[in-house]
RNA sequence: GGGCGAGUAGCUCAGUUGGUUAGAGCGCCUGCCUUACACGCAGGAUGUCGGGGGUUCGAGUCCCUCCUCGCUCACCA
């Protein structure tokens, strides 16, 4: 074996044999639910964008998703990881508008049969490269099963959805004002358009009010550009302050022309000045008082967000703006209205301002028709199916915020002014006005027979993605054998960003579409960040790119690191600055790992080695059945950490809702297993036993490949490449044979009677402590005089184990005067002669100290159980716990005041 | 502004229903190339568990309050 493990070589090999062999595909005959003898274990992929690349986030969705995946099918479960990607409407057609910019071009140059036609052949030709990524981290998917939004498939899915909830009375038409990015040029649904705070200024302006003298009110407003599509003021009915006001006019500036001043109780006495500016095409809520007033609603913005005077503005925007861009207009408006004196003051104001999620333009609101899912009724089952207990959240905390959405839904525009997409299914017949909904393509009227033209717009790339547990499944068909087998499905792994525009909305489909949640557990995980808690993004520069670290540590070591670094729901911090530091534990780990493997394959041999079933108790050493047991506490511990893979009968009752998935803790339980307890301990204590050709050699050899072997199954998910090629040099595999399907392990459940190997392990560690104390170099040996008689056998058995361990030989007494002194906790004392070695002061004031130490507590420890309400109120157990310790303190305070009594003559 | 969460070793984080000497990894210090491993081995140091108050026989853990960060929602222009 090769004294340096190569990533590279071993993983490129291992992921395509896996893959040729078809480990990673799921068979849906296989499924209980249609008749085999396997539970489904299923995880839909977070699709990523089809021009994506892979950055961390991926890397950590991905292994995640990829533990948890690996662990079920060894389980034993019929595993299921479906990928896909997403053809991310906005972010794919920005992209080829660029490239078009380059050349000179438009999208309307070009048309958009041709448009689309380049979009698709761009995605065919560089789409996608992010799934041959996620080979490279070792995801286990099944690449059978790859789903695309845009596939023939997903987009009948899509088209069926969009007719059975309009069907249903569930989509609609509204005419309203929206969010619009006046950059990428389509309306936004309400998670798109995000909130951040600004610094922005609040100015008074002052209106004149017309037929009086030299009267006038003053509004703030902090986008005064929008004051050329006032309509009125608006005050509250019942503010004293201007209620005479109510039903005069005012002259609205710049634009001079005279708007009514209306009582609304929408405003906000306490606000500003209590009086408002009604913009209704330019602002949500003003749209509604227009309503309800029966105002105009004049544009005067371009889609490109430049001023002019669209429809029903009339002259409103002067000539000198018009095409001027929204917020340079602010500033000539600002600057004119100081010019004639009207502007009363402006003021610092920090507020929200919402931002398109793609590429942060300040979101402009503007009055449009829009296709709006109404989303009351479908997020009622989604929030009563999550009340039973079909759905949970981990961790917990994001359970609140799931419910405060789903209790404040609001209705969502699904509608994109984009022509990358699918295309919304809707003719309009220009002769009759009939509107048509079809699932097949409309080419004439259905009432007139006229002519007909489809909507032009598409839909939002979420109203396909949250069908994908559905739709890759095969639905509508709903005779599709998948559907059948694998929905619903179980785990869904992501970040929080999209737990609205994704999670919650995938919930209510499948509610909607399939009368059942589509999984029972949503694992929320954190974010990558740099050392400063940045988030990590191509745009700061302080990203890491996961291929760069399966480069130089394999895809193990990166795996590895950010599973044992992610604790439930915490971010994960990385140096970008030093990948080096950054992954040393996973580099670390696996480096250990191939070591431990060498030095065991180098000393079993090749030939067979018996089960352990086949070795009675007796023919085991304490060592042995030590192992064993640890063994046993690994499997059951990385069991727990991990489970349970599903609730019982469909729900999660109130005490399980929080368990497992505790992804670190399990990480922590196997290297601490392999490491700390096999490397250790066991591989030192077995060295001498492996040399012999004697029964006990052969068992020493059974044991140390068992425990390995066990050792890699509980690995496996975290580190599959290193585990499987060790595992595959292991005596006895077979060709064919994989770990990633082996059997995940089971506690052996035998009593194993190994707790003497503690003592021994104390003896070890005090003698090697005591030589580090008297700075005692390590190739030197020193002798050991065992005091005590109640173990002496268990020492002599084991002389060979502490003499390799600690260099030190037992011997009888030999009256020597000057020793050093160890007090195991059960009692057993140990002599180590250090004639001319030993300062008898140090040694002496070693023990006073230890002892005041020990009467200190005693002290504490007598007050409380001297103490009535102690003992009365305290649980029976601990109350004992604390005596048991009592007599053991002690019994120490005993043992060390004779021996100063011995050696410091006093 | 509403809601939620976090503050534990230099750094990143564990700490299960309160049980009394608070843990891990990385980093740090000392000594070791001990024939699997220096990406290692052995030993070691480091915490008024954010501040204050309270409940309790007992608080990192429960309650109140303050401070500091973070997340999330939001139509006060």
């Amino acid at each position: 074996m090769p004294p340096q493990y190569d990533a590279g070589a071993t993983e490129r090999a291992l992921y395509e044999a896996w893959e040729r062999a078809g480990v990673f595909t799921g068979v849906a005959n296989r499924s209980a639910r249609v008749g085999g003898d396997r539970e489904p274990f299923v995880v839909i992929m977070p699709p990523p964008n089809v021009t994506a690349v892979l950055h961390t986030g991926h890397g950590l969705n991905n292994t995640v998703q990829d533990v948890i995946v690996r662990w079920r099918r060894m389980a034993g479960d019929e595993a299921l990881w479906l990928p896909g990607t997403d053809h991310a409407g906005i972010a794919t057609q920005n992209v080829i508008e660029k490239q078009l910019a380059a050349e000179g071009k438009s999208r309307n140059d070009l048309g958009r049969d041709a448009f689309v036609k380049r979009t698709a052949d761009f995605v065919d030709k560089t789409g996608g490269e992010i799934l041959q990524q996620l080979r490279a981290i070792g995801s286990s998917a099944d690449w059978t099963r790859t789903a695309y939004t845009l596939s023939p498939e997903l987009s009948h899915a899509v088209r069926e959805a969009f007719v059975q909830l309009y069907e249903r009375g569930l989509i609609y038409r509204g005419h309203r004002v929206i969010h619009w990015c006046p950059r990428c040029l389509t309306s936004l649904s309400d998670e798109e358009a995000q909130h951040t705070e600004e610094d922005g200024r609040l100015y008074h302006i002052r209106y004149d009010i017309i037929g009086t003298r030299g009267k006038s009110v003053t509004v703030a407003t902090t986008r005064p550009e929008t004051m050329l599509g006032d309509v009125a003021l608006a005050v509250h009915p019942e503010d004293e302050r201007y209620a005479k006001l109510v039903g005069k006019k005012a002259l609205l500036p710049i634009a001079n022309i005279e708007i009514p001043i209306i009582a609304d109780e929408y405003v906000d006495r306490e606000f500003g000045t209590g009086v408002v500016k009604i913009t209704p095409a330019h602002d949500p809520n003003d749209f509604e008082v227009g309503l309800r007033h029966k105002l105009p609603v004049p544009v005067v913005m371009t889609p490109d967000a430049k001023m002019d005077n669209l429809a029903d503005a009339g002259a409103r925007v002067p000539a000198a703006l018009i095409g001027v861009d929204r917020f340079d207009a602010r500033k000539r408006i600002v600057k004119q209205l100081e010019e004639g004196d009207l502007l009363v003051k402006s003021e610092n104001h920090r507020h929200a301002v919402r931002h398109c999620y793609r590429c942060d333009t300040v979101v402009e609101p503007r009055l449009s028709d829009q296709w709006f899912v109404k989303m009351k009724d479908l997020a009622e089952p989604a929030l009563a199916g999550f009340h039973k207990g079909e759905v949970r959240i981990l961790p917990e905390r994001w359970e609140a915020v799931y419910v405060h959405w789903m209790e404040n839904i609001r209705d969502w525009n699904i509608s994109r002014q984009l022509w990358w997409g699918h295309r919304i299914p809707v003719w309009y017949c220009d002769k009759c006005s009939e509107t048509i909904v079809s699932r097949e393509d409309v080419t004439a009227c259905t009432r007139c027979g006229g002519a007909v033209r489809q909507d032009e717009d598409v839909l939002d790339t979420w109203f396909s993605s949250w069908l994908f547990p559905i739709s890759t499944l095969g639905w509508p068909d709903k005779s599709s054998k998948d559907l059948a087998a694998f929905y619903p499905t179980d785990d869904l792994v992501t970040a929080s960003e999209i737990l609205f525009f994704w999670v919650a909305r995938m919930i209510m489909a499948g509610y909607a579409f399939m009368d059942a949640a589509p999984f029972h557990t949503v694992y929320i995980h954190g974010t990558v960040r740099d050392t400063e808690h940045k988030k990590m993004s191509k745009s700061l520069g302080n990203g890491i790119d996961p291929l760069d670290v399966v480069r130089l540590f394999g895809a193990d070591a990166l795996r590895y690191t950010v599973i044992a670094g992610l604790g439930m729901g915490a971010d994960l911090v990385l140096d970008p600055e030093d990948l080096e530091r950054s992954f040393a534990p996973g580099r670390n780990f696996v480096t250990k790992l191939w070591n431990i493997g060498r030095f065991l394959l180098g000393n079993v041999g090749e030939g067979d080695v018996k089960s352990v079933s086949s070795i009675p108790t007796e023919s085991l050493t304490l060592a042995d059945r030590w192992i064993l047991s640890r063994l046993d506490a690994a499997v059951s511990e990385c069991s727990a950490a991990l489970g349970p893979a599903r609730p019982a009968k469909g729900k999660w009752k109130t005490e399980e809702r929080q368990l497992g998935l505790r992804l670190s803790e399990y990480a922590e339980t196997a290297r601490r297993f392999v490491w700390n307890e096999v490397a250790d301990w066991y591989v030192e204590s077995v060295k001498g036993r492996l040399q012999s050709q004697t029964a006990d050699g052969e068992v020493a050899r059974s044991i140390l490949v068992h425990v390995f072997d066990y050792a890699l199954r509980l690995l496996h998910p975290i580190v599959p490449f290193i585990t499987e090629d060790l595992w595959q040099r292991l005596p006895g595999r077979e060709n064919g044979e994989f770990l990633a399907r082996a059997k995940w392990p089971a506690e052996m459940a035998r009593s194993w009677n190994a707790e003497q190997f503690e003592t021994l392990r104390e003896a070890v560690n005090s003698l090697r402590q005591l030589r580090a104390d008297y700075s005692i170099a390590p190739g030197k040996q020193i002798q050991a005089v065992l005091a005590s008689t109640k173990v002496r056998e268990l020492f002599e058995t084991h002389a060979d184990i502490i003499g390799r361990m600690t260099r030190t030989q037992l011997v009888e007494p030999s009256g020597s005067e000057e020793s050093a002194h160890i007090l195991l906790s059960d009692g057993t004392e140990i002599l180590v002669p250090l004639d001319g070695m030993i300062d008898v002061a140090k040694e002496c004031e070693k023990m006073r100290t230890e002892v005041t130490q020990v009467e200190a507590q005693l002290k504490s420890l007598i007050g409380r159980l001297n103490n009535e309400s102690f003992t009365s109120k305290a649980p029976a157990k601990v109350v004992e716990g604390e005596r048991q310790k009592q007599q053991d303190l002690e019994r120490r305070c005993e043992q060390l005041t004779k021996r100063i009594g011995e050696l410091c003559g006093s």
